[in-house]
DNA sequence: GCCAACGTTGGC
DNA sequence: GCCAACGTTGGC
């Protein structure tokens, strides 16, 4: 099966690219939203991930990274002391999943929102037309084009 | 910090 | 099952 591409968004003040080198791996945990979670169940250990620092100056691409893990519980959910606790979530009957990610590479250039939106190839992306989905798709052609417009 | 976009909740 | 109210995301 043909590798798939996606793009992961974090707050650069909360879990940067940076964090991610400096962590190795990291579980993408706190995802609340359907279609995002649907996305995260679609991965495959291998898929190549955008990283995408949202609230930054300015909002952008900035770097490469790979599933590291196939979708599984997100245990926070259950957890009353967690920021990502979910009231409604059964243990035996998980409604939220988290997939592991690995650090890849850093773009030399960060790509802005603000020059993705200026690519007539890339209109189509969600990033683009779908501002608050946090975990999206890419298409191949998109993913090669942002990561050398990265730099790599 | 403001506020538009938009997903979710809950009353009816 | 509609839709108004509400809460959150995220660009600027």
């Amino acid at each position: 099966m043909a590798k798939q591409y996606w793009l992961m968004k974090s707050e650069e003040d909360v879990y940067s690219i940076d964090d991610l080198e400096a962590d190795g791996s990291t579980c993408w945990e706190g995802v609340r939203n359907y279609e995002a979670r649907n996305n995260m169940q679609e991965m495959k250990e291998g898929d190549m991930v955008l990283y995408y620092h949202s609230n930054a100056k300015p909002s952008g691409v900035v770097g490469l990274a790979r599933v590291s893990r196939e979708a599984y519980p997100d245990h926070y959910a259950f957890d009353p002391d967690s920021n990502y606790h979910h009231e409604k979530s059964d243990p035996d009957d998980p409604t939220w999943y988290m997939v592991d990610i690995e650090y890849v590479d850093t773009f030399p250039e960060r790509v802005p929102l603000s020059e993705v939106k200026e690519v007539d190839a890339l209109q189509e992306m969600e990033l683009v037309r779908r501002m608050r989905l946090s975990v999206q798709s890419v298409k191949q052609d998109e993913f090669e084009r942002i990561k050398k417009m990265g730099g790599l």
